[in-house]
Formats: structure tokens, sequence, C-alpha cells
DNA sequence: CATGCGTGGTA
DNA sequence: TTACCAAGCAT
């Protein structure tokens, strides 16, 4: 290499290189101290070091998927005492799974979880990998879990992705994309300012950044660590980031539930496909708002993902596939949310 | 890449 | 009450 574009290039790695590394040193820095302070001691998080157990750090950020953290600690606790390991889980009925995750909803993940356990099992040794890559070909485990497994139980260098990273990196650079073309954009933003160690702290501490201060609704920016580095909030536009994605509407369903009973006996049966697949429920059928509307008595009603359901409950005598259970042992088997309001009901 | 997949909390 | 949204993944 020549004397002069050595020198050149110097003098350009001088002026912008250290910048660089100024910027990303004191974000990062900034970050982490705030978290150090505000971070809540929870039953799945060990904050300062590496996790020490992977079984853990996966089982609670599955359940962490689109579910908020006070919801979980106590399903989390339960499930440690229920599956207190790996192996554990490995061994169990799914019957016995689903009861455990009875209430959380979007059960696939716990059908995911359990096979992922007996896959882990019969094909790693019982040990977790401990790089993403290798991770994310696990059922059940996408890009974020992957990064939030290996960041924290492994302290790879990677970063998470999630709802909180992208709005937070939306705001913090005014990224005017949405959905997963915003995920991209944050993943790269949020790469470059992520440290080589304490990986999985840095992690949680950009998601609680996002949780609490930089939330989507009235974020309190007064109080935020990283408040300077903050183009959205330099031009005063923070309630403008992320840009909202448009929605659809949810579709309105309604149905009839057929209420069994001989002897003391109730009839359910087991959904063999598609939504809440293995779990139990009385038998229903859909039908219209008119014959909804017909029925005389109080609806229950129930919000999935991508509908809403009014179901009235009738007294039926006929025959289908099935199972006749005692009352009392009703509750053994795993509900639905939906049918635990109907049982509800009937009680 | 858009859609299907639960539930609970909050404005 | 409605609308939105929360530490996503599979297909």
């Amino acid at each position: 290499m020549k004397k002069s574009s050595k020198g050149f290039l110097s003098d350009l790695l001088l002026s912008i290189y250290p910048l660089h590394c100024l910027f990303m040193r004191e974000f990062s820095e900034k970050l982490l101290a705030w978290y150090y302070d505000v971070a809540r001691e929870l039953p799945f998080r060990v904050v300062g070091k590496v996790h020490p157990n992977p079984y853990h750090v996966w089982v609670s950020e599955i359940m962490l998927q689109q579910t908020t953290v006070a919801t979980v600690i106590d399903y989390f606790n339960r499930w440690m005492t229920r599956f207190p390991t790996l192996q554990d889980l490995a061994d169990a009925d799914e019957h016995d799974v689903l009861k455990a995750w009875e209430g959380l909803g979007y059960y696939s993940r716990a059908r995911n979880l359990h096979f992922t356990a007996k896959d882990l099992v019969d094909n790693y040794g019982g040990q977790f990998p401990s790089m993403s890559k290798e991770l994310v070909k696990l059922k059940g485990i996408g890009p974020y879990t992957a990064a939030a497994i290996s960041s924290i139980a492994f302290d790879e260098s990677i970063v998470v992705v999630d709802g909180n990273v992208c709005r937070v990196m939306a705001r913090l650079h005014m990224l005017p994309e949405v959905a997963k073309a915003l995920e991209e954009s944050a993943r790269l933003k949020a790469q470059k300012v992520m440290p080589d160690h304490h990986c999985g702290d840095f992690n949680s501490a950009l998601m609680e950044l996002g949780a609490t201060l930089c939330s989507p609704t009235s974020p309190s920016c007064e109080d935020c660590p990283v408040q300077e580095f903050c183009k959205a909030y330099a031009k005063n536009k923070v309630d403008q980031f992320p840009k909202p994605k448009p929605k659809l509407a949810q579709p309105q369903k309604y149905g009839k539930v057929f209420w069994m009973e001989r002897d003391g006996k109730v009839f359910i049966r087991k959904r063999t496909e598609g939504l809440l697949k293995n779990l139990w429920e009385l038998p229903w059928v859909e039908i219209d708002s008119k014959e909804f509307d017909q029925i005389d008595q109080k609806p229950v009603r129930h919000v999935f993902s991508h509908f809403k359901l009014g179901l009235k409950v009738i007294d039926a005598d006929l025959e289908s596939e099935g199972i006749w259970v005692e009352k009392s042992k009703l509750l053994d088997y795993p509900f639905s949310k939906l049918m635990l309001k109907v049982l509800g009901t009937k009680s």
C-alpha cells in the first residue's frame, strides 16, 4: 500500500471510526447503567452475569412471546415445579404439558416446547446449542428466541429484535419502514451498538427500555438514558415513530355449545387440528347471527387473535366423537380460556 | 411476505 | 365498548 493512501486512510479512520466507537460505547454504557439500576428481580432473570440455566431461559422466552411479564411469572414458577429439568419435560405426556400451559394462549408454543425438549434429549445429548444460528433450527425457536437464549445464557453478541427493539430503533433513527422491513432496519441499527460482553443484559435493557420508558403511547423521554442519541426526540417527532401499520377488521362469529349431561357425566371432545389443537372442548358449531339472537341465553364472549366469538350454551342429548367425563374430573383436562368461561357458566 | 394463532391490560 | 397492543413463530 502506498504511503499517501495509507495516510489518507488513517486520517479517514481517525476522523470517523473513533466517533462511531465513541457513540457505540456511550450508548451501550448509558443504557446498561440505567438497566442495572432499574432491573427488576424476576424468577427467570439473572442480572450482571451470564444466566446459568439455558432451560429456564428457553422456557421463559417462549412464554414471553406476545405475553406480558406479569402474566408469565406465575406460569413460569408453576412450570419449573412441574417440569424442573429439560429431561422432565421430555419425559412428560403432552396432556400434562398442555395442562400446565392452560390459559396462556398460543398453544403451539407448548406443543413445540414439548417436541423440542424430546428433540434436544434425543439428538443433542440433552444440551442446548450455544449459537443462535443453531438454536433457530429448533421447532418453536425463531430469530428472536434464538438470539435471546444465546445472548442471555451464552453471552453471544447478537441482538434480539422484538416489538420493543423495533420501536426504540424506529425512534432513535426515525426509521420510516413498517412491519418486516422495519424489523430488518432495526436489526442493523441495534447490532451496531451491541457490545461484546454482557450481551444478555444489553438485550434485556433494550427491551426493558421499550417496555417502560419508550412505550408505544406517552413515552417518558425526560427520563430516558439515551435521549441524547434520539433523532425523533430531537425533532419532537417521537409520537410519529414507529409508523403505524394498517390493520384489518376482526370478524365476529357466533356459535352454540351443546351441554350434554348423563348420570353426572359430561360429554367433551378433543380438538384434533387447527385452532386450539389438542385441547378439549364442549361440542359446539358455528351459527349465524340470526339463530344466535333467537337463543335465549346469556352469551359467553371471547376474543381470539383474529376473530371474535360469541357462544350460547344449550342443553342437548346427541351422539358424536368424544368421551363422557365425571363432572368433578372435568378440570383434569386442558381447556382453552374460552371453554373455561363456558364451563364456568354451568357450575 | 401475509396470515393464522390466545389472552389480558389499558386508554 | 372498542381498539390496540405485548419479550414471535410457522407456513
